[in-house]
DNA sequence: ATTAAAGGGACGTTTTGAGACCCAAAAGGA
DNA sequence: TCCTTTTGGGTCTCAAAACGTCCCTTTAAT
């Protein structure tokens, strides 16, 4: 019955992007209310304008309200997003526990791919194939900056994109941050090359010193080389990153003794592009480093989290909750399981 | 599950509409195939370039074949309308069988009455109903001519419309044919009448003498009052008419006896604006008349028929299976079941 | 007090849908 | 056979809608 919704695939195929549209649109205000039209716009990738031509809309529908402090769902709006919701979910084959797993992390979308990876390395093959899928469904066609992350899994998934990812589009990659101090085959500007070889389009790379002087900084960022890419970074249509267990990472990145003996004393379990969190999705801890910041994410319109293994399940958790609203989460049922179980 | 499709409403109110009409064309089309666009519009009652970008659109989705002698459904349009037609009868509350009876008569919607209007004469207030939200459905905001013809049936049905219907609207109710040599209250002038009174609109009339010779004819239509009516009837937006026994009509029109046993020997079973058929739908005698003429009624983008009861059921059947196919059927269960069971 | 973010107004540009033609080709009736 | 009708398709124009781009006042938070 209800999962035979094929027919208005088949009659009016354009009206499935409007309708998805607004369905993201009324979420987002549902979770962000009282939210304003622009913040909205960068979230879903809009601009201003159009975003105010559907808000309108909405509005003349009694979907929202809208007023002086920005716009809120009504009891209609409210009562049609539960509604839309399995709708949502059957059309773009989303399962129970996927939509149940983004509700409970407030994200936009869970990707669950079957397995755990922690007993079945060969899984990350199955995450490569499920991002690219969903990067393949959300960006725009035309020009894309990505930026990209480091780590073990990002560099395992990498190779999996595919060149038709670029077909219509014009793809960049760029490395999140600067890549020194870091084994060669994990850090972020190795990921940016593979993951343009894959897609058979451009990257750039970004190679800065640790622990320079503020005065050598600023000229380093003078340079145009460095300056354009991070122009880049902060003007992206999308960013890719993982996200690490606390201790791992600070072993990894080779923090000091002292800072992580402070991590272990402030129980940190996560973190992601340099920034650590306690169980509690409090910030403890930041490595100092030139490239996109945490502030910076909530301006991106598009954000891919890739974590997956059910001995990540507390990291994702505890970063994932205050991970932008936008964020789609790559994930396996090991890991997904285990934060549901937990809720 | 599928019953709730009211998240479409909410979120997407005007989606409906264009999801309707996508629907009535692929039914014209499936019915009508090969069909050109012009007739096509002219039975939906677009014009002819709205009717172009549609047909543009469905043959651009895999819906319809656009050849040269016409446009034809491809398997996907035959799926997909059947997939449709469950749906669009959800939406707008059509029972079962109301689609079941609209299929067998190959027109675009049949509306059913609880009851057998022999026994329930009363019921012509429900039909008279019926007919008033048909018309609200259907006919444009705006101007609109509305031909009718007379008949107990349409008499007894006249007084149910009601004043909104003229809200932003302008109805002009004109006679079918020429009123003459019929008693006055079924006759079609009449009709107009009340329906004008009961909707708060307007009105003409129509006198013509029976059995006059061609060239008074002729210079009858000269007279301005009477040609005008004649013209509106030829652009009408929309017609009424009923369905009637055949010997019942052939002896209140008064046809002569000799005329009488010529119907009988043919087996006449149903009469509609004059014109008698016989169980097989082919049409055996026409009684002369100026006015709206069988083969004007393609031209006519609404059509509604209101007959009801099981004693008109041969009736209704003879003339429905060739009626326009963008005509509605205005009936009761009593003649419904009756033509069903037949089938 | 200052700042950032909210809605909303205004204006010019671009895009799209529709009206109004015309045309050649094919089909069908006389 | 010819002639009319009907077919899809091409093209020009115009108006409405959508959109990009500013700017404004108000409001809440710092």
């Amino acid at each position: 019955m209800l999962n035979n919704l094929s027919w208005i695939e088949n009659i009016a195929p354009d009206f499935l992007k409007v309708i998805r549209q607004r369905y993201e649109i009324l979420q987002q205000i549902s979770w962000l209310s009282p939210v304003g039209r622009r913040s909205l716009a960068i979230k879903l990738g809009l601009s201003e304008r159009s975003m105010r031509t559907e808000t309108e809309y909405l509005k003349q529908v009694g979907l929202i309200d809208i007023g002086r402090r920005g716009m809120t769902l009504t009891e209609k709006g409210e009562q049609t997003l539960e509604q839309l919701a399995p709708v949502i979910a059957k059309v773009y084959n989303v399962s129970q526990i996927e939509s149940d797993l983004a509700a409970h992390l407030q994200i936009a979308r869970a990707v669950i791919v079957p397995g755990n990876t922690d007993v079945q390395p060969h899984l990350s093959k199955s995450l490569g194939d499920a991002l690219n899928d969903a990067l393949k469904l959300l960006l725009p066609l035309g020009r894309n900056i990505i930026t990209v992350f480091g780590g073990v899994t990002m560099s395992s998934v990498a190779s999996q994109l595919s060149p038709t990812l670029n077909r219509h589009r014009d793809l960049l990659f760029v490395p999140g941050r600067g890549g020194l101090g870091e084994s060669v085959e994990i850090q972020s500007n190795t990921v940016c090359q593979m993951m343009a070889n894959s897609t058979h389009s451009h990257y750039r790379t970004l190679y800065l010193p640790e622990n320079v002087s503020s005065e050598a900084m600023k000229s380093l960022i003078k340079d145009e080389n460095i300056g354009d890419v991070l122009d880049f970074i902060s003007n992206s249509d999308a960013v890719i990153h993982s996200i690490g267990d606390a201790q791992i990472m600070a072993k990894r990145r080779g923090l000091s003794l002292e800072t992580r003996s402070m991590l272990t004393d402030k129980k940190a379990v996560a973190e992601c592009f340099g920034y650590f969190f306690n169980q509690q999705s409090q910030m403890i801890y930041k490595i100092p480093r030139i490239g996109l910041q945490l502030e910076d994410l909530n301006r991106i319109p598009r954000v891919f989290a890739v974590a997956a293994g059910q001995s990540k399940a507390l990291a994702i958790e505890a970063y994932m909750k205050h991970a932008p609203s936008q964020s789609w989460l790559i994930t396996d049922e090991g890991a997904a399981n285990s934060i549901l179980k937990g809720k």
